[in-house]
DNA sequence: AGCGGAACCTGTCGGC
DNA sequence: TGCCGACAGGTTCCGC
Protein backbone atom coordinates (compact mmCIF):
# COMPACT_ATOMS: atom_id res chain seq x y z
CA UNK A 1 0.00 0.00 0.00
CA UNK A 2 1.79 3.16 0.97
CA UNK A 3 5.02 5.04 0.02
CA UNK A 4 7.01 7.14 1.57
CA UNK A 5 4.24 10.27 0.89
CA UNK A 6 1.17 7.82 2.72
CA UNK A 7 3.58 6.92 5.58
CA UNK A 8 4.86 10.38 6.58
CA UNK A 9 1.18 11.28 6.22
CA UNK A 10 0.20 8.62 8.79
CA UNK A 11 3.34 9.37 10.79
CA UNK A 12 2.12 12.96 10.86
CA UNK A 13 -1.30 12.30 12.38
CA UNK A 14 -0.02 9.91 14.69
CA UNK A 15 2.12 12.78 16.06
CA UNK A 16 -0.64 14.74 16.84
CA UNK A 17 -2.58 12.15 18.39
CA UNK A 18 -0.43 9.66 20.40
CA UNK A 19 2.79 11.41 21.30
CA UNK A 20 3.00 11.37 24.86
CA UNK A 21 0.83 8.68 25.38
CA UNK A 22 1.23 5.49 27.95
CA UNK A 23 0.27 2.02 26.11
CA UNK A 24 -1.83 0.17 28.87
CA UNK A 25 -2.86 -2.82 27.08
CA UNK A 26 -1.33 -4.37 24.29
CA UNK A 27 -4.25 -7.08 22.37
CA UNK A 28 -2.49 -9.46 19.60
CA UNK A 29 -4.69 -10.73 17.20
CA UNK A 30 -2.79 -12.11 14.52
CA UNK A 31 0.98 -13.27 16.21
CA UNK A 32 2.85 -13.27 12.85
CA UNK A 33 3.07 -9.54 12.20
CA UNK A 34 5.34 -9.38 15.47
CA UNK A 35 8.43 -9.93 14.06
CA UNK A 36 10.63 -12.21 16.40
CA UNK A 37 8.64 -12.76 19.31
CA UNK A 38 9.15 -13.61 22.49
CA UNK A 39 6.89 -13.65 25.77
CA UNK A 40 8.92 -9.97 26.59
CA UNK A 41 6.94 -8.16 23.66
CA UNK A 42 4.41 -7.29 26.19
CA UNK A 43 6.41 -7.27 29.02
CA UNK A 44 8.93 -4.39 27.53
CA UNK A 45 6.63 -2.36 25.92
CA UNK A 46 3.52 -1.91 28.68
CA UNK A 47 3.70 1.05 30.32
CA UNK A 48 6.02 2.26 28.01
CA UNK A 49 5.50 5.93 27.00
CA UNK A 50 5.59 7.07 22.89
CA UNK A 51 7.84 9.76 22.84
CA UNK A 52 8.68 10.72 19.56
CA UNK A 53 7.00 8.94 16.00
CA UNK A 54 9.59 9.51 12.85
CA UNK A 55 9.42 7.74 9.36
CA UNK A 56 12.64 6.16 7.57
CA UNK A 57 12.11 5.17 4.31
CA UNK A 58 8.54 3.34 4.01
CA UNK A 59 9.47 2.81 8.07
CA UNK A 60 7.60 3.65 10.70
CA UNK A 61 9.63 4.21 13.85
CA UNK A 62 8.13 4.85 17.54
CA UNK A 63 10.52 5.53 20.05
CA UNK A 64 9.40 4.42 23.55
CA UNK A 65 10.31 5.61 26.86
CA UNK A 66 13.45 3.32 28.33
CA UNK A 67 15.53 3.32 25.14
CA UNK A 68 12.96 0.78 23.47
CA UNK A 69 11.89 1.21 20.05
CA UNK A 70 8.48 -0.34 17.90
CA UNK A 71 10.05 -0.31 14.06
CA UNK A 72 6.72 -0.56 11.47
CA UNK A 73 6.22 -1.74 8.23
CA UNK A 74 2.97 -1.68 6.63
CA UNK A 75 4.18 -3.53 3.41
CA UNK A 76 0.69 -3.63 0.88
CA UNK A 77 -2.62 -3.34 3.13
CA UNK A 78 -1.36 -2.02 6.84
CA UNK A 79 -3.01 1.03 8.73
CA UNK A 80 -2.35 2.48 11.63
CA UNK A 81 -5.88 4.52 13.44
CA UNK A 82 -6.63 5.88 16.44
CA UNK A 83 -10.01 5.14 17.99
CA UNK A 84 -11.74 5.71 21.42
CA UNK A 85 -12.25 2.74 23.51
CA UNK A 86 -13.89 0.43 23.19
CA UNK A 87 -11.89 -0.61 20.07
CA UNK A 88 -14.16 -1.54 16.93
CA UNK A 89 -14.16 -5.62 16.24
CA UNK A 90 -12.89 -5.22 12.73
CA UNK A 91 -11.77 -8.32 11.65
CA UNK A 92 -8.48 -6.64 10.34
CA UNK A 93 -7.70 -5.28 13.35
CA UNK A 94 -4.16 -7.17 13.84
CA UNK A 95 -2.62 -5.80 17.00
CA UNK A 96 -4.37 -3.40 19.21
CA UNK A 97 -2.01 -0.91 21.74
CA UNK A 98 -4.46 0.63 24.23
CA UNK A 99 -3.47 4.18 25.73
CA UNK A 100 -4.15 6.07 28.44
CA UNK A 101 -7.13 8.44 28.29
CA UNK A 102 -9.40 5.53 26.73
CA UNK A 103 -7.86 5.56 23.03
CA UNK A 104 -6.34 2.86 21.06
CA UNK A 105 -3.15 2.28 18.11
CA UNK A 106 -4.64 -0.07 16.37
CA UNK A 107 -2.62 -1.80 13.39
CA UNK A 108 -5.14 -3.09 10.86
CA UNK A 109 -3.97 -5.25 7.71
CA UNK A 110 -5.91 -7.45 5.29
CA UNK A 111 -2.91 -9.26 4.12
CA UNK A 112 -0.90 -9.72 6.78
CA UNK A 113 2.45 -9.09 5.52
CA UNK A 114 2.85 -5.86 7.40
CA UNK A 115 5.87 -6.13 10.45
CA UNK A 116 5.61 -4.42 13.54
CA UNK A 117 8.73 -5.15 16.21
CA UNK A 118 10.88 -4.01 19.07
CA UNK A 119 14.39 -3.17 19.33
CA UNK A 120 17.09 -0.99 20.69
CA UNK A 121 18.67 1.55 19.20
CA UNK A 122 21.54 -0.21 17.63
CA UNK A 123 19.01 -2.83 16.86
CA UNK A 124 17.36 0.49 14.97
CA UNK A 125 20.24 1.32 13.48
CA UNK A 126 21.22 -2.58 12.09
CA UNK A 127 17.69 -2.19 10.36
CA UNK A 128 17.81 0.40 8.97
CA UNK A 129 21.37 1.12 7.47
CA UNK A 130 20.77 -0.96 4.38
CA UNK A 131 18.42 2.02 3.30
CA UNK A 132 19.42 3.96 0.41
CA UNK A 133 19.54 8.10 0.13
CA UNK A 134 15.97 9.88 1.29
CA UNK A 135 14.89 11.21 -1.77
CA UNK A 136 15.94 15.01 0.23
CA UNK A 137 19.33 14.16 0.70
CA UNK A 138 21.74 16.23 0.29
CA UNK A 139 24.16 13.34 -0.70
CA UNK A 140 21.83 12.56 -3.54
CA UNK A 141 23.43 14.18 -6.78
CA UNK A 142 23.47 13.29 -10.44
CA UNK A 143 27.26 12.38 -10.07
CA UNK A 144 26.46 9.87 -6.86
CA UNK A 145 23.51 8.27 -8.78
CA UNK A 146 25.32 7.53 -11.54
CA UNK A 147 28.00 5.89 -10.24
CA UNK A 148 25.78 4.06 -7.84
CA UNK A 149 23.71 3.03 -11.04
CA UNK A 150 26.82 2.06 -12.81
CA UNK A 151 26.38 -1.64 -12.53
CA UNK A 152 23.08 -1.75 -13.00
CA UNK A 153 21.46 -3.29 -16.31
CA UNK A 154 18.31 -2.97 -15.50
CA UNK A 155 15.25 -0.95 -16.51
CA UNK A 156 15.54 2.59 -14.36
CA UNK A 157 12.06 1.91 -13.01
CA UNK A 158 12.95 -1.18 -10.95
CA UNK A 159 16.06 0.50 -9.72
CA UNK A 160 13.26 2.97 -8.41
CA UNK A 161 11.40 0.55 -6.33
CA UNK A 162 14.81 -0.26 -5.08
CA UNK A 163 15.03 1.04 -1.45
CA UNK A 164 18.53 0.18 -1.62
CA UNK A 165 19.27 2.91 -3.44
CA UNK A 166 16.50 5.26 -3.08
CA UNK A 167 14.47 4.56 -0.17
CA UNK A 168 10.83 5.22 -0.14
CA UNK A 169 9.38 5.13 -3.46
CA UNK A 170 6.96 2.13 -4.44
CA UNK A 171 5.44 1.46 -7.96
CA UNK A 172 2.97 4.43 -7.80
CA UNK A 173 4.98 7.23 -7.83
CA UNK A 174 8.18 4.91 -9.78
CA UNK A 175 5.95 5.52 -12.69
CA UNK A 176 4.19 8.90 -12.04
CA UNK A 177 8.30 10.15 -11.76
CA UNK A 178 9.38 8.48 -14.61
CA UNK A 179 6.70 10.45 -16.86
CA UNK A 180 7.52 13.95 -14.83
CA UNK A 181 10.98 13.18 -15.94
CA UNK A 182 10.43 12.33 -19.66
CA UNK A 183 12.24 9.13 -18.85
CA UNK A 184 11.07 5.42 -20.21
CA UNK A 185 10.55 3.28 -17.53
CA UNK A 186 12.33 0.42 -19.49
CA UNK A 187 15.86 2.86 -20.11
CA UNK A 188 18.93 0.70 -18.70
CA UNK A 189 19.91 2.43 -15.79
CA UNK A 190 23.34 2.50 -16.27
CA UNK A 191 22.62 4.31 -19.80
CA UNK A 192 21.11 7.86 -18.19
CA UNK A 193 23.19 10.43 -18.47
CA UNK A 194 23.85 12.89 -15.49
CA UNK A 195 21.85 15.35 -17.53
CA UNK A 196 18.56 13.05 -17.08
CA UNK A 197 19.87 11.50 -13.65
CA UNK A 198 19.08 15.36 -12.76
CA UNK A 199 15.95 15.62 -14.07
CA UNK A 200 15.16 12.43 -12.23
CA UNK A 201 16.78 13.31 -8.91
CA UNK A 202 14.04 17.06 -9.27
CA UNK A 203 11.44 14.74 -10.70
CA UNK A 204 11.35 12.54 -8.05
CA UNK A 205 10.88 15.36 -5.06
CA UNK A 206 8.56 17.46 -7.21
CA UNK A 207 5.64 14.60 -7.34
CA UNK A 208 6.95 13.54 -3.72
CA UNK A 209 6.13 17.14 -2.54
CA UNK A 210 3.04 17.62 -4.20
CA UNK A 211 1.82 13.92 -3.22
CA UNK A 212 2.68 14.92 0.47
CA UNK A 213 1.01 18.00 0.17
CA UNK A 214 -2.29 15.90 -0.80
CA UNK A 215 -1.74 13.50 1.80
CA UNK A 216 -0.82 10.69 -0.24
CA UNK A 217 -2.68 8.93 -2.67
CA UNK A 218 -6.00 6.67 -1.84
CA UNK A 219 -6.59 4.05 -4.47
CA UNK A 220 -7.79 1.51 -2.44
CA UNK A 221 -6.95 1.01 0.83
CA UNK A 222 -5.05 3.69 1.94
CA UNK A 223 -6.72 6.07 4.30
CA UNK A 224 -5.30 8.32 6.90
CA UNK A 225 -5.58 7.57 10.85
CA UNK A 226 -8.65 9.13 11.02
CA UNK A 227 -10.29 7.42 8.16
CA UNK A 228 -9.95 10.72 5.51
CA UNK A 229 -8.74 9.92 2.81
CA UNK A 230 -5.49 11.51 0.52
CA UNK A 231 -6.10 13.61 -2.38
CA UNK A 232 -3.38 12.63 -4.96
CA UNK A 233 -5.25 10.14 -6.91
CA UNK A 234 -6.70 13.03 -8.70
CA UNK A 235 -3.32 14.21 -9.73
CA UNK A 236 -1.87 10.70 -10.99
CA UNK A 237 -1.27 11.51 -14.88
CA UNK A 238 -0.69 7.83 -15.92
CA UNK A 239 -0.69 5.48 -12.71
CA UNK A 240 -3.14 3.45 -13.63
CA UNK A 241 -4.29 5.33 -16.78
CA UNK A 242 -3.71 2.26 -19.56
CA UNK A 243 -5.53 3.62 -22.38
CA UNK A 244 -6.60 6.79 -21.16
CA UNK A 245 -4.74 10.16 -23.51
CA UNK A 246 -1.60 11.06 -22.36
CA UNK A 247 -1.83 14.67 -20.51
CA UNK A 248 0.88 16.32 -22.61
CA UNK A 249 0.44 14.60 -26.30
CA UNK A 250 -2.80 12.58 -26.35
CA UNK A 251 -1.26 9.62 -27.31
CA UNK A 252 -3.05 6.01 -24.85
CA UNK A 253 -1.17 5.36 -22.59
CA UNK A 254 0.43 2.06 -22.56
CA UNK A 255 0.38 -0.01 -19.19
CA UNK A 256 2.72 -2.71 -19.35
CA UNK A 257 4.41 -5.41 -17.01
CA UNK A 258 7.80 -5.34 -15.43
CA UNK A 259 8.99 -7.69 -12.82
CA UNK A 260 5.78 -8.50 -12.02
CA UNK A 261 4.80 -4.87 -11.21
CA UNK A 262 2.24 -2.87 -13.54
CA UNK A 263 3.76 0.18 -15.37
CA UNK A 264 2.41 2.89 -16.76
CA UNK A 265 3.60 4.91 -19.85
CA UNK A 266 3.64 7.48 -22.84
CA UNK A 267 5.63 5.68 -25.01
CA UNK A 268 6.00 9.07 -27.05
CA UNK A 269 6.63 11.28 -24.45
CA UNK A 270 9.09 8.98 -22.57
CA UNK A 271 12.54 7.93 -24.37
C1' DA B 1 27.12 -9.35 -7.41
C1' DG B 2 23.14 -8.71 -9.93
C1' DC B 3 19.00 -10.49 -11.75
C1' DG B 4 14.26 -12.60 -12.35
C1' DG B 5 10.82 -15.21 -10.33
C1' DA B 6 8.35 -17.29 -6.37
C1' DA B 7 6.56 -16.68 -1.95
C1' DC B 8 4.22 -14.42 1.94
C1' DC B 9 -1.85 -13.71 2.69
C1' DT B 10 -6.39 -11.91 1.77
C1' DG B 11 -9.70 -9.70 -1.03
C1' DT B 12 -11.75 -8.04 -5.33
C1' DC B 13 -12.83 -7.91 -10.00
C1' DG B 14 -13.63 -9.47 -14.72
C1' DG B 15 -14.47 -13.22 -17.89
C1' DC B 16 -16.71 -17.35 -18.99
C1' DT C 1 -24.86 -17.32 -9.89
C1' DG C 2 -20.45 -19.56 -9.39
C1' DC C 3 -15.88 -20.66 -10.29
C1' DC C 4 -11.16 -19.35 -11.64
C1' DG C 5 -7.42 -16.74 -12.70
C1' DA C 6 -5.23 -12.27 -12.54
C1' DC C 7 -4.08 -8.64 -9.89
C1' DA C 8 -3.28 -5.35 -5.68
C1' DG C 9 0.47 0.63 -3.30
C1' DG C 10 6.06 -4.32 -0.73
C1' DT C 11 9.84 -7.03 0.61
C1' DT C 12 12.65 -11.20 1.07
C1' DC C 13 14.56 -15.40 -0.36
C1' DC C 14 16.32 -18.60 -3.69
C1' DG C 15 18.75 -20.35 -7.62
C1' DC C 16 21.24 -19.08 -11.74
Amino acid sequence: MPELPEVETIVRDLRKEITGKKITNIEIRRSSIIQNPSMDFCDSVLNKRIKTIDRTGKYLVFELTGGLYLLAHLRMTGKFIVESLPVSDHVHNRVIFHLDGDQALIYSDVRCFGTIEKTNRSGLTRKLKHLGWDPWDKELTPEKLRKRLSNRSVAIKSVLLDQHCIAGLGNIYASEILFDARISPFKKSNSLSLKKLAVLIHSTRKILEKALENNGTSISDYRRVDDKQGSFQNMLKVYGKKDSPCPVCSKPILGKRLNQRSTFYCSKCQK
